[in-house]
DNA sequence: TAAATTAGTTTATTTTATAAACCAAATTTA
DNA sequence: TAAATTTGGTTTATAAAATAAACTAATTTA
């Protein structure tokens, strides 16, 4: 693409993409809090929170409150860098 | 999604999204130029321009140059406005 | 204690994106 | 001038992705 960069694809999903645009405005976020926030099924979060988590984007730690399991997500420094490199790409298209 | 609107599936697409793009800037453009201007293959262009189409983003001409066949796209009112607001959905995301 | 809820994961299905194969006409080359 | 190549695409097949549905295991609640 000559004007047009690459867009990560990883980064380049509605719902992988909220999640990250989430993330970066938190400390950490719970499942449940990002699963309701995002509107998204369980299912789908989970895969998607696990290919996030794969490519180093987020790290994902499952903890207990209480007897509840919890799983909290926060966005790494890769990831960081990443959301950047994807919003600067997208520019090139917007505006 | 509480607070972040769906994306227009037919524009969150990289080479879509690059040919609406760029279609909005020029008053039209050919097939040949698109093209090249996306690093696109032949086959997926043909594919995806047949989809913006179908979906009344764009039109899409027939006609020959001489005796060489060439297709001339340009955007739609109704383009317009998806592309439009697909931003304003996507600044959700990345602000 | 049986039914429902919570917090997820796994698997199966559908949808998409993309590449590869193909076609017809025109042009170039040997 | 016949064969090969290029041009401008389309169609079809395959790979990858998104999503939903089914499932698990533990915990409440009625």
């Amino acid at each position: 693409m000559s004007k047009f960069n690459e867009l990560d694809p990883l980064l380049h999903s509605q719902l992988r993409l909220a999640v990250m645009s989430l993330l970066i405005g938190v400390d950490s976020a719970e499942f449940v809090f990002i699963k309701e926030k995002t509107g998204a099924t369980a299912g789908n979060l989970s895969v998607q929170l696990d290919k996030l988590s794969t490519a180093g984007y987020i790290s994902v730690v499952k903890s207990f409150k209480g007897k509840k399991p919890v799983t909290t997500c926060s966005i790494t420094k890769v990831g960081i860098k990443a959301f950047e490199s994807y919003v600067n790409a997208l520019k090139q298209y917007i505006e």
